[in-house]
DNA sequence: AATGAATGAGTCTTCATTCAT
DNA sequence: TATGAATGAAGACTCATTCAT
């Protein structure tokens, strides 16, 4: 039975992965499309060509499906960031604010769906706090390394200020097509100025 | 009569216009607390001390208090931005700066609900385009005033840009408290060197 | 006070039962329109150009303007049955049919009205009862007064036919028009047919 | 698949058919009893034994248990026309006049469901038109084939007539057990002498 | 494990009726 | 008396979650 058919469960649990990832996209893109609340789990599970009893096999809650979505984004930010670490301190200001908006732009998909939970699921911001407060140090820990002589408490709120911008990509990537002017050079542009006057203003 | 509140009936005694303005601030301060749809029609009654069919004499929907919050948001916006809009020409970078995040500050409590809003009622982003338009077309103007040879095309993207990280001034009001560091001298610096390098640089 | 203005008040009279009457019209047009259940309160003071508030001055519920309805289709039906009392005994078959199917489009609008309420305030059908009743004895009465020998029962029984045919009478001129035959000679030929049966037969 | 309950999702299990049997029954009766209006779907999932989430699973919404009723009462009454257009032609006068009301007096239960729902839901009247224009060129041609001579609109206005007696039926066997006298019996004779006028006379 | 029916608390909204001015 | 605001019970409908097959 284990010698026999080692890989026989094999097949299930890649059909189990597959069915988890259809069931946390569906979720995604009806959240971006729809908001948390007005998404029905009903709806989640047709998306994902799946039963509703399906769905609460998988995860137990809305609720459940809204923190395996941040996760999943966490998990990808924080890889980013850490290749991002490698790179940034051999870089200038405008070079530095290039990478951090093209982390953005590769996150993007994902950002867009945890802001969205961010709104509606109370938790999310709780729970997001350490990962955004790691995240800033990171970007702190940058200015630093560029500057030593930046104290602490500077560094850290003008690490807040570039997330700040940085969190605006995504909508300012929507725009894009509307809007008659290239707005993601300007922010490339508006952060690199920020970060130089940061390191050597 | 006047353009305020569309969709609910004006109230005819003095009684109903107190009965309107609480009833606005009490759906404003939950739909910050909580977000729209998790506020309840029964609460804003309640916290408005009023009964729920009283809510309903005046507001024929949920809907429909969003929409009087965000149009007064926008009355109040227009107005602040004309008034800021006669003393613009002569200020420097770093004074129009400071004059566009106290704008922000001014219009803080409002902009909170109208952001709470714009994600929960699809309808909302919509309506407000046309303003959201203008009010960048008045900041391209403020920008062109300072440096005609700022092309149309690259004042309205700087435009949204500065709107942008205007947008954020509440955020950042709001984390002041808890942040080790001030965060709007930093906004207003940002604003500053980047309105600069748009008009001088 | 008395003989100085003895007229003082006939103008306030005057105006009453204007508004009553106005009041009962617009609810007769109502609850033909859209039904006894789906007429608002509101909706009749508002087609009357009266306040809500007067509407109760007049009428202390719904319902009782649905009996004040009723009454006054009573009345005119009761009426206009004694007047062709007159004229039935000396009319033959034919003649007789004619009398009781212009009774009814004399009486058609009133008819749509009650028959409105019949369905939706049950206690309509009750009060109606012992005037339904007196309405078929006088036609049963008009039967055997043309033929004597017509046994009570039997008269009775054809009484009620006979009512039946008369209640279809509006609902046949309301669709004369769209109709592609004329339905009023064809009911006037069956009834003549029925009493002459009953009468002669 | 099957063209009945429109707007009714079709249960799946065997448990979900006997479930909408069950609530539709349930809402015929109480349609009947108090009338469209005032029957509450509460009322109808508690009569039927399920939960109010149960009926919404089938239904969903009150009006789509008034189509769902109609749908029935129309395959039903045409299933039966169907089954007495075979026989009609070869019947006399009376004949066919018993063969009408007896058809009546079949779906009578149906029809009276059918009635209740006409007055209160709009849309009824509108989705039945079709149905009733079919009915009656059924009757229409069935008077053709006794006597072609009869021309196509007398058939017609002849049909309308004979169906606005039909109608009359439940009506009439409701009281047979208050009224003194046997009224079925009348209504055939009623019918009989008017058909016999049409085709003979 | 997969499916779809069952459940019922909770929400928005309506409206007859009452009250205060 | 006339007016319009106030009231709250009641009803349609939704949806996350649980169950039975």
């Amino acid at each position: 039975m284990s010698t026999a058919l080692p890989e026989a469960k094999e097949p299930k649990r890649e059909r189990g992965k597959q069915r988890v990832a259809d069931l946390l996209d569906a979720g995604a893109a009806l959240f971006v499309e729809k908001g948390y609340d007005a998404t029905t789990m009903t709806e989640i599970a047709a998306r994902a060509g799946a039963a509703i009893g399906s769905l609460y096999q998988f995860f137990p809650s809305k609720e459940s499906i809204a923190d395996a979505l941040v996760t999943r984004y966490t998990e990808r930010a924080t890889k980013a960031l850490e290749r991002l670490m490698e790179r940034a301190p051999a870089a200038s200001s405008a070079g530095l604010a290039d990478m951090l908006i093209d982390l953005m732009l590769e996150l993007r998909a994902d950002r867009d769906v945890t802001a969205a939970l961010s709104q509606a699921v109370a938790d999310v911001v709780e729970r997001r706090r350490p990962t955004r407060h790691a995240f800033r140090g990171r970007i702190a820990a940058i200015l630093r390394i560029a500057n030593p002589g930046v104290d602490e408490d500077a560094a850290a709120a003008a690490a807040t200020m570039i997330a700040m911008v940085m969190k605006s990509v995504p909508v300012l990537a929507d725009q894009e097509a509307e809007a008659a002017a290239p707005l993601l050079p300007q922010a490339r542009i508006m952060l690199a100025l920020y970060i130089d006057h940061v390191i050597h203003g």
